[in-house]
DNA sequence: GCTACACGTTGACATGAATCAATCTGGGTA
DNA sequence: TACCCAGATTGATTCATGTCAACGTGTAGC
């Protein structure tokens, strides 16, 4: 059934916090060598998703944090008259599901942009380490605001930025969140559509379409459908100096 | 008990939660009332600001959460070109800090909007606290989530709404947070100026006043300077639906 | 009571991005 | 291989809101 991923998953259904390459970037970041067991003890892991799939649902009753693992995934609200707004996306080793911990139910729909597998943290056993673990709360509390903050960051780029402005910001914090996997930051793939950056970037599809031909014909990116090439990250930059995440 | 710090503080420096009028909308909601002590003793209380004056800069050292008691607050970050975002409004009830959880310094400048009276919690107290009170921490995990999703929710507004909308979700966010401390929902002062919540929502401040008059003219509305009553809430809903906090 | 200045309103005009419409492209599949 | 269809690109046009400019208005300080 699954290949590479599986000989990970098949020993046992106990995630191993201990071997995991993400481990520096994921909640293990927060918890000693000697203590990661009992985090280990309460992750689910490894559910393989395809592209499509739900992790879970708005609305669905909420159960738990999900780290990814491998993939991408796009958190999205979905409002009564069915526009849909994407909230955010998240790569290897980030947590999603944060902004639902404050309810009984999922403030958002989580969809895999591509083949993902993820950690599951139940929410009850997450709270309980959590107290019985300072420095682990202190990390979720850190992971916490920095999403708040993110949302702020993404809330003055939309009142406040371009079109161009608002898409070279995204593009490097891509680029950085691909470094901080050892990876490339200047050539990846972008795991999501078009429309989906349209949509998180509150512009239109034909508008992300046309900057990104325009930052082509300037030689600032290369693009052929979702593989990307940086060329000119200074440039890039100087587009839209700041974004973090 | 007593607070080295505290210079100029009402006659006893110790809070009383036990008797504050908020209690059931700030942090002593979660608390067991045989246990509000413990929230008490780590509470600072008291400062009174002026309109205009800073509870706390971006960049300074992070060292406490504010509870709004009285009086209205607004937070901004200054980008380093120096044009300014505002983050968030407010007002009593309300926790201010959450965003800057994660570091060393706070994340934006807090200002005082009006003449306010704030309780200050003290961060490794707090999380100490928290860590001993898994209501106050799964309280705390509540209030963080929230307030991402208010994040989510603006990031809709400001990249799906017009102008109108927008304006329109402002008026009926603030109303019915007055109406949680029992004072009337269609009859306010605005504590912000026009420009801030040009700035709030992502518009010039021309369009804030245009829209203002609009409304005015529409029998939705009434407004002289900053008073301003909600003559016919429902057809502001039926401008923008859906806006929660 | 007067002045001054920040704040608010109103109007005329410019423009960036949305919208509408047509066409292209590539990957999946029959 | 050929077809299909979602996704992506490109072009033409429209429109909401920004920008610039002028003018009210209220209030704090003298």
């Amino acid at each position: 059934m699954d290949r590479a991923i599986s000989v990970k998953l098949s020993p046992s259904l106990k995630a191993s916090c201990h071997t995991c390459s993400l481990s520096n970037l994921c909640l293990p970041l927060a918890v000693d060598e000697n203590q990661l067991d009992r985090l280990e003890d309460i992750v689910e892991q490894g559910r393989i998703y395809d592209r499509g799939d739900h992790l879970f649902d708005q609305d669905a009753p909420f159960r738990s944090c999900l780290a990814v693992r491998s993939g991408a995934v796009k958190t999205s609200i979905i409002t009564e008259n069915g526009s849909e707004q994407v909230t955010g996306f998240f790569l290897p080793g980030e947590l999603v599901g944060l902004d639902s911990l404050s309810g009984e139910r999922y403030a958002c729909t989580a969809k895999a942009l591509e083949r993902t597998s993820v950690c599951r943290f139940p929410i009850e056993k997450l709270e309980e380490l959590t107290s019985a673990m300072p420095e682990l709360q202190h990390h979720m509390y850190q992971l916490m605001s920095k999403e708040i903050r993110s949302g702020h960051q993404l809330a003055m780029l939309l009142s406040k930025n371009s079109a161009e402005e608002r898409i070279a910001a995204l593009l490097l914090s891509l680029s950085s969140r691909f470094q901080r996997r050892r990876m490339s930051g200047t050539k990846f793939n972008l795991p999501m559509a078009r429309s989906d950056i349209a949509n998180f970037l509150g512009l239109a599809v034909e508008t992300v379409s046309r900057v990104f031909t325009r930052f082509q014909n300037q030689g600032i990116i290369r693009t052929q459908g979702r593989e990307i090439e940086l060329l000119d990250t200074e440039s890039l930059r100087g587009v839209m100096p700041e974004f973090e995440r």
